[in-house]
RNA sequence: CGGGAUGUAGCACAGCUUGGUAGUGCGCUCGGUUCGGGACCGAGAGGCCGCAGGUUCAAGUCCUGCCAUCCCGACCA
């Protein structure tokens, strides 16, 4: 393909409204570009890139035998009602009514739609199990489109549906996709890691996130030395080897007046008390029974280890009235001393004395508060959400917090849309029970994008070569030049004939402008043709990747790119 | 949806304080000289100055409202 065929509107001035390295780079490669907010055209190399990525997941989906369908992106309002999923989806739902009034939803997954089908068709054992996959733009109407192409309103997906008679047959099924995806964003080129999502209450229900450390993502998770990533929903630190302190008790309590102060940064300002000298009290309903949860005034409290903690089904914040209730005093002045509910603590709270803490009385508090002397903590655990600096629970050390990008997610459904959608089979006894399910998203354009994130230099983009839209560029010196140009006609015929994707800068700039912009669009090897080295016979041939340039016969060129891109 | 910022040519920006009828660099077109890491000279094309209303003899500039975009946060089935 020649430059001058094909639209490359490369930009020198990075936009000023891109931030991430991948928006930059893709705008300025001349990748994509902005309709609107969280609305992009992919130009012709932006397309390219996309076309790889979807390949290779379409060829490892095919591998890992799902089948692909196409589903339908306009799906009527009903069927989103019936799940019960209309209201849930809010205001992320694109919706809009036909002229005879008739609702429809852009589809932004496809749970409801693909369960229709095995509704229909799955009616007997015999005809599972099935895995269905599709390769398609969802629409989601994000509040907050970001950084590009990372969080967009219209994206491609490729969502997959596994159906199956039983449990067993859903862990073979999920762990084939699971495989999958490692194939997949190893071929990608990206680094990217799983992190074993929460099974919380949900009952054998599991899922894996496949995620991308990168400035521009979008959760904060922890990543432990090991290169663990956990959520910090359920990121956990290792117990401090003695749950008690070994300062001195303090003196006595002692109460002292803080009129309309409820807050942790009020009082620690006003009185010059390091919030973590203070002990937030939580009161908390478990199971219709109030309970206080302690943590140190420098730390949020985590529900799902104080769920786990408590061993509860339901846990809520208290109202204004149970707080009253349960402390004797208006929120913003409750404590442990002398609490009449179950107190809970976190492990930084008994490891610490001489606290200020409510007095559990309007307009008071109190200081010199002790642990072990001045109120009984029913349990103490890892109540906290984890920051930087906790030791990790597997002993690798020091946690840290990094940013992350989802680019992959499994999960394993069950009955919940099966039953409610009625896909409901016959098996061997004649039994009707519904098919067990599981899904399983990629986010195409992310791998784009993630990939620009992790290879890119000051100078642009570093593709892998799997996903590159080209896996070579020739650049002619000075295009005027006969030997110059037939040189590198020659070059691109032969490199074409063996299966290569070839893009030939055949325009009449200058060689400057042309290396640049090579190096800009980060196609992997590019071979350079100049009279200078055609005197010689030789051409050049550099590795974007380490800018390593070597020298070339032209009757080797083939076999030089051949194997520079297999490095 | 809350907070902050910004809207002037394809891209980056100046002009706004102190109103007088549109500028710079890159890119684009034509001519010429150049030609191995973003050349130079000359001549051009390209603007509802985000939109609407107001003030004024006169608005890119002042006032009001709206819209759009980006960043932080909330949210993310």
């Amino acid at each position: 393909m020649r430059w001058t065929e094909i639209l490359i509107p490369t930009l020198r001035n990075p936009p000023k409204d891109a931030e991430a390295a991948s928006h930059k780079l893709a705008l300025r490669a001349g990748l994509i570009r902005q309709l609107s907010s969280g609305v992009y055209s992919y130009l012709p190399l932006g397309f390219r890139v996309l076309h790889k990525i979807i390949a290779i997941v379409r060829e490892e989906m095919n591998r890992a035998g799902a089948q692909e369908v196409l589903m339908p992106a306009l799906h009527p309002a009903e069927l989103w009602k019936k799940t019960g999923r209309y209201e849930t989806l809010g205001d992320d739902k694109l919706a809009f009514k036909n002229r005879a009034g008739h609702e429809f939803v852009l589809g932004p997954t496809h749970e409801e739609v693909v369960t229709e089908l095995a509704a229909a068709y799955l009616k007997s054992f015999r005809d599972f199990p099935q895995t269905l996959y599709q390769i398609q733009t969802k629409f989601r109407d994000e509040a907050r489109p970001r950084f590009g192409v990372i969080r967009t309103k219209e994206f491609i997906m490729k969502d997959a549906y596994s159906f199956d008679v039983d449990d067993a047959g859903l862990d073979i099924n999920y762990t084939k996709m699971s495989e999958a995806y490692h194939r997949i964003f190893s071929r990608c080129g990206l680094s990217f890691k799983v992190v074993e999502a929460d099974t919380g209450m949900m009952g054998g229900k599991m899922s894996q996130e496949f995620m991308v450390v990168c400035p521009y993502g979008e959760d904060r998770v922890a990543i432990s030395k090991s290169g663990k990533l956990a959520s910090l929903e359920i990121a956990k630190r290792a117990q401090p080897a003695e749950l008690v302190s070994k300062a001195p008790v303090p003196p006595a309590v002692e109460a002292f007046e803080t009129p309309n102060l409820r807050t942790i940064e009020e009082i620690s300002h006003k009185y010059k008390v390091p919030s973590a000298q203070m002990i937030k009290t939580l009161i908390y309903m478990a199971d219709g029974q109030p309970v206080a949860a302690l943590v140190t005034g420098d730390s949020e409290l985590n529900e799902v280890k104080l769920r786990r903690l408590l061993g509860v089904k339901e846990l809520r914040q208290a109202e204004a009235e149970e707080v009253r209730q349960a402390t004797g005093a208006p929120v913003g002045f409750a404590g442990p001393v002398g609490l009449k509910v179950p107190v809970y603590a976190d492990w930084d709270v008994v490891c610490g004395t001489d606290f200020v803490t409510g007095a559990n009385e309007k307009d008071k508090h109190i200081r010199h508060v002790d642990p072990r002397r001045d109120f009984q903590v029913k349990a103490a655990g890892d109540l906290r959400q984890v920051r930087t600096g906790d030791l990790a629970e597997d002993g690798s050390g020091m946690l840290d917090i990094v940013t992350t990008m989802e680019i992959g997610h499994v999960f394993k459904l069950g009955t919940r849309y099966s039953a409610q959608l009625e896909a409901l089979f016959l098996d061997e006894k004649g039994e009707r029970k519904p098919a067990i399910m599981g899904c399983y998203g990629i986010g195409v354009n992310r791998i784009l994008a993630a990939a620009i994130e992790e290879h890119h230099d000051d100078k642009g983009i570093l593709w892998p070569r799997a996903i590159a839209p080209f896996d070579v560029e020739i650049i002619t010196v000075n295009q005027a030049i006969l030997e110059t140009h037939s040189a590198a006609q020659k070059i691109e015929n032969d490199l074409e004939a063996l299966g290569f994707d070839v893009l030939y800068d055949n325009r009449e700039e200058r060689a400057g402008v042309k290396f640049n912009d090579a190096d800009l669009i980060g196609v992997p090897v590019q071979v350079t043709v100049g009279e200078r080295g055609l005197k010689e016979g030789m051409v050049e041939v550099k590795l974007r990747r380490t800018g390593e340039v070597s020298k070339i016969a032209l009757a080797d060129v083939a076999q030089a790119v051949k194997s520079a891109l297999q490095r």
